[in-house]
DNA sequence: CCACATTTGTAGCGACCACTACATATCTGG
DNA sequence: CCAGATATGTAGTGGTCGCTACAAATGTGG
């Protein structure tokens, strides 16, 4: 028995066209016609490899948050607090404006609000989204711990304030907001932070 | 000559309805079966009355931000920034997770990424959006002016960062956060206001 | 070279979308 | 009571959506 045709696509590719197809006009805007285009694929290569439209989305959520994962390493890597929150807010300053990828923040671009059908789109998001927030909170408890941020500290609060500038900010990026505008934002921010440092 | 059949409906009212479906399901989400039944009235009538889809998003848009801004002007009637800040930040978490309204804010709710041919809607919501952010700014001119805010403070900056706070409550209000969440985040953003209070 | 397994491209499925033609009902001005 | 004007309800329109049946193409094991 033989193994059957070999795929002549290459999934994680196609699978970078589709995250920007998502990131670009969200999870009900971005059409499968869309899609297969931008993949270079025909409908049923697609439903194929991953099931269906909402398949596809979960494999880009995924991708998309292994490769920010990989920089959120080295964000928490950062020494205080206050330059993890420099770090992190800066840095989604610069990604969020970078004209190689799409305006904006997959998790909260894919869609917010969505139609009868899909109610868990916007659920997958937040579930990814709040993977960060607790990677973040991990890090502030462990600065409290050092010292680094006051006993009366809340790492939590801290961790949810970070993460809500984020999505603010991603927010702002997808509407034309500019770099250095997306600074100002992440240097105010910092300030919080900062107002919670020392002891 | 006559002057035709009177309307059966309040416009107002059915104004009303059509702005919870869109805030809950965002536009593209939003279809005009839904947005007839909850207005409860026929297509014809809609149409007649607010000429397409986009037509009646906008007028749910101004009746939204009018009704908002009595709000925001009591907003910035605050004596300081700080308390600016903290009115408007609190506000916020009340509001947006107050169950008789559905939860997040319309202009972030009603669509950030749309579909092909609906490319003005984002515009919209983000034009509104700046409106509010305009209003805070004039508020932070004058409290730099009145010495409260620091000389070396940034006013536009500073607006721009609660505006991006807000919209980051927004999408957390939206994913299912809860008052104490969305207080804990205005609590911290606040204290970025109060690092540039004082001389 | 053959039987089998899997992929690929074409072509189109039913369902739902925003939107509207049309006949009927209900008003005002004369 | 009549003529003109506008609203209403029914019943669709063409178009697009996500998704798939089917046959041809392309691989492997014997």
């Amino acid at each position: 028995m033989g193994m059957g045709r070999p795929r002549e696509f290459d999934a994680e590719t196609a699978l970078d066209r589709a995250m920007e197809v998502f990131w670009r006009h969200g999870y009900e805007g971005a059409t499968i016609a869309q899609l297969t285009e931008a993949m270079a694929i025909n409908p049923p290569s697609l439903y194929a490899c991953f099931g269906n439209k909402e398949g596809l989305l979960k494999a880009a959520l995924d991708r998309y948050t292994k490769l920010r994962g990989v920089w959120m390493d080295e964000v928490v890597a950062a020494p205080t607090a206050r330059d993890v929150a420099e770090r992190m807010l800066m840095g989604i300053a610069d990604k969020q404006t970078d004209p190689a990828n799409p305006p904006g923040c997959l998790l909260v671009q894919g869609g917010i609000a969505c139609g009868t059908g899909s109610e868990n789109v916007p659920f997958e998001l937040a579930t990814r989204r709040a993977q960060n927030e607790d990677q973040l909170r991990d890090r502030f408890v462990r600065a409290k711990a050092e010292g680094d941020l006051k006993p009366t500290s809340d790492p939590a609060a801290l961790a949810r304030y970070v993460s809500a500038v984020s999505v603010g900010m991603g927010v702002m990026a997808s509407s034309g907001a500019d770099r250095e505008a997306l600074r100002q934002v992440a240097s105010v921010a910092v300030q919080a932070v900062e107002a919670q440092s020392g002891s």
